[in-house]
DNA sequence: CTGAAAGCGCTAACAC
DNA sequence: GTGTTAGCGCTTTCAG
């Protein structure tokens, strides 16, 4: 796949157009101070106008430097689905910026579960100077085995025991307080949890539901945590099933807006309403949340917040820095799902 | 920012440690014939449990591949809007999971508008082999021009007079024609076109639209199309505006799922009932489109033929093949937005 | 201030 | 089959 059109322009070109040496061109184009003004200015000129840029490649083999983040999105090979949790999308979109506007450039990789443990070679081959992952699923070990080999890298995730790794993450636990103490402040005793627990993030939420649940001492029943799979395709027939054998519960804290979604459809059609039946408290308040309708009361995950401070901590660890996982505050958003009328946010 | 850490293994080194030349660990592990069995088996032992990776930049650089590629989304510095529409988030999804498995590396740019003629640097500055860039917007004359200068690229978009560049995308004109065809079958007659007819595809969209009327021998009335930005925020101002001035039509064509959402939000708190009072057609087929309520009759593009489509033409590109611009087709997905009750597509 | 020369980590002729 | 050698395009001492 080498080049076939017409080579391209290198320094060497310019410097002899320029009549200097590549020494003198690479010190113009890259603001030394150590060359005549006239002869930058000419220098520059001529690289404008003909559209001459250095070669990255070449230029970080020699410099030893990397301005690339990876960015790694693990899925799972059995599924095969296309990556669709909006959540997850918004995060790329907010890291692109965030990148872009710091200089770095960005490597997306999408990478099966499967082979989560060669995610360094992204590093070691000098690809990356360093890694965000995006969501930590089941892949804890792998992610301590990596960070034990002296990756630079962030999960967006919860942070747990026996944690290598450091992690960014919006506060899980508070989450799920704020979400369950709004459910039982509005009067409702058995919530409904849905969502896989196996998940550090879900499992950190429903921490927090139960704890919502001592602070009102009210008795956590377990057969109401319903553990279905993130994938809205897989979660929908699971939902359904467990709704029409019966409905004891009245209220449903979700775990992400996408089940939210998924469990009204679903008692919608078995004629259930929401919020007049049942109260529904989604999580991560996507965009959605707020035009669906019922719009979504939900637990607001500052995206915002997420970038700067996975850059933030990732830069610190090329450095070499020690660091702390970190910890971002949620918020409540209270819309109809849960009983207002009204789609402003009050929380 | 040279690694602060130990310095990381490369060829030399597995070299010694197997008792051969660099030249033979490098033929070992491409997979070169030229190398004996016992002693490729060694060295991928050795690399493997060393956990060395070659570097790829200098591979590059030696010889000549390349094997990234660059997905340029434009965006208006002004607005300083994160990435948001739904549609180019799953499209980024989309591309992240074709050119991983077809063994690319993706590099995700976001670029200000006003830089646009310098994305071609990442072509020329050997950074990727080609550029794929998301959304034509205002930009046809700096991707003519970029293409003038021979960079490998597709445009995700419409394909315009004098266009050098070549562009995938689905097929506007027909998009337009289905959904105002199936509004006017439902006997609308005065149907609002939503979107901002500057940009290509928006205007392709609205051909479409004229070109139904003629069909039904309707006349276009020329105060039915409401140019709004793509962006929601300003969207809803507008047509909250428009819609309170007087509401002289039955049906709107919104050229987004995002902006018909956001017109049935404005109609819905002047009272007016979607789709009893006035019907609406969405374009995209967004995964929201399923699950507001009411559930969006859209224009369907085929997302999962996008991008194969798009690296196929790209490959053939950077291989040196002329190319010609290539159309998806649309299709109706009729939801409730225009009538029915059913979720199910029908079209 | 500028140039000559060495080499970043790797691959590809060319020898043997 | 394998080693030797010469660079890929650039930056950076080290002299001047």
């Amino acid at each position: 796949m080498r080049t076939p059109s017409k080579s391209k322009l290198q320094m060497a070109d310019i410097a002899r157009l320029a009549g200097v040496s590549t020494a003198t061109v690479s010190r113009a184009l890259s603001g030394s101070k150590l060359v005549n003004d006239e002869t930058r200015k000419r220098i520059e000129e001529l690289a404008g106008s003909l559209e001459y840029t250095v070669n990255i490649g070449a230029k970080n083999l020699r410099s030893g430097d990397n301005r690339t983040i990876a960015v790694v999105i693990p899925y799972q090979s059995s599924a095969r689905q296309t990556l669709c949790d909006p959540f997850f999308l918004s995060m790329i979109g907010e890291l692109a910026t965030v990148l872009t506007e710091n200089d770095y450039e960005m490597l997306l990789s999408r990478v099966d579960e499967n082979d989560m443990p060669t995610i360094g070679s992204l590093y070691t081959g000098g690809r990356a100077a360093g890694i965000i992952i995006i969501g930590q699923w089941h892949h804890h070990d792998d992610l301590n085995a990596l960070a034990a080999r002296g990756v630079p890298m962030v999960v967006w995730g919860s942070k747990l025991e026996q944690q290598v790794y450091c992690t960014v993450g919006s506060d899980n636990e508070l989450g799920g307080l704020q979400a369950t103490s709004h459910l039982i402040k509005l009067g409702t005793k058995k919530i409904l949890f849905l969502g896989d627990v196996e998940l550090p993030e879900v499992a950190s939420r429903y921490k927090g539901y139960c704890k919502a649940h001592k602070k009102a001492r009210l008795a956590v029943n377990p057969q109401l945590c319903l553990s279905v799979s993130f994938e809205a395709g897989l979660a929908r027939q699971s939902i359904a099933n467990h709704f029409s054998e019966e409905v004891n519960f009245d209220a449903v804290f979700a775990s992400s807006d996408l089940l939210a979604v998924t469990a009204i459809s679903a008692l919608n059609e078995l004629g259930i309403r929401v919020p007049e039946d049942i109260k529904v408290v989604g999580y991560d308040d996507i965009d959605m949340a707020q035009h669906y309708r019922p719009s979504l009361t939900t637990i607001r995950q500052p995206l915002e917040l997420a970038g700067p401070e996975i850059l933030s901590v990732l830069e610190r660890q090329i450095r070499g820095e020690r660091v702390v996982s970190s910890l971002l505050p949620t918020s409540l958003e209270i819309r109809e799902s849960s009983g207002f009328e009204d789609g402003q946010h009050a929380g």
